[in-house]
DNA sequence: ATCCTATCCTGTAGGC
DNA sequence: TGCCTACAGGATAGGA
């Protein structure tokens, strides 16, 4: 179930490690994730070079030159493979036999990307540049928790009158990008924040613990390279240890 | 407008 | 050991 740390580690593996290349090749399997893989996508991307992997809440985008980026998801199981030439031999190399790989990509020096979704509840769309703050997945995202640190006084104004638990507030994507169940959990108990409790109903202090504990928690996940229940993995196939430090999530 | 429920999907934990 | 069922949950459509 990756949430923001763990999109945030696979961002900045794939930072450090794709951004430059140019991609000789692609493949999709014709699979339906949420929403179709465009057929188009290899002939799109097909020689461009990536410039940027940047993260809004739990979204990835792979910024290309020629004014498209690679919009995707993790869904619950989505993970991307990556190994460069010429280690060859590692256990962690994409390998031929894998299923639920629904994207292939092939750089110039020969060095795989796939795209490996168990569970097909991923995305995976390219989108002009220019038409992403029109994007429906990404149109009604709120502010995201590490880029823009929330405040008490910003939560408490926009939970007003809310009657939904206060978990379920913190999960909705309207309000914050990126929190799921296993940071909701530990960022409510570290605050001392029954999750059931009306999101409405609390106040201004409260909220200010919520909004403390949110970066603490995020940022120390990420440290961590995120929490590996099942299937979240790195760009190299491990898995984060946060999951250590959880005090109530499961 | 807000809230809730069902749906998508496969791997796997747990019961017997 | 193996079969079966229930469950996991991010996003979202549709109903209340």
């Amino acid at each position: 179930m990756p949430e923001l740390p763990e999109v945030e580690t696979v961002r900045r593996m794939l930072a450090s490690h794709v951004t430059g290349r140019v991609v000789q090749n692609a493949r999709v399997s014709g699979a339906k994730l949420r929403g179709a893989v465009p057929r188009t996508l290899p002939l799109k991307l097909r020689g461009r070079r990536i410039l940027d992997v940047r993260r809004h809440g739990k979204y990835l985008l792979l910024d290309f030159d020629g004014g498209l980026t690679l919009l995707f998801h993790l869904g619950m199981s989505g993970r991307w493979l990556f190994y460069p030439e010429p280690d060859r031999r590692s256990p962690n190399r994409p390998d031929e036999t894998m299923k639920h790989v629904h994207a292939r990509f092939v750089f110039a020096d020969g060095s795989p990307l796939w795209f490996q979704d168990p569970r097909r509840f991923g995305l995976l769309r390219v989108v002009p540049r220019d038409r992403l703050a029109r994007d429906p997945s990404l149109a009604l995202l709120g502010p995201d928790p590490v880029a823009e640190p929330p405040t008490g006084a910003a939560l408490v104004a926009s939970a007003r009158g809310a009657k939904v638990a206060v978990k379920n507030f913190l999960i909705d994507q309207r309000r914050i990008a990126g929190v799921g169940n296993i940071y909701a959990s530990e960022i409510l108990f570290r605050a001392g924040i029954d999750p059931r409790r009306r999101a409405g109903a609390l106040a201004l202090a409260e909220w200010d613990r919520v909004a403390r504990e949110t970066v603490a928690v995020l940022n120390e996940a990420i440290a961590r390279f995120g929490t590996t229940f099942s299937a979240y993995r790195t760009l190299w196939n491990e898995p984060g240890t946060y999951g250590e430090k959880l005090f109530v999530y499961d």
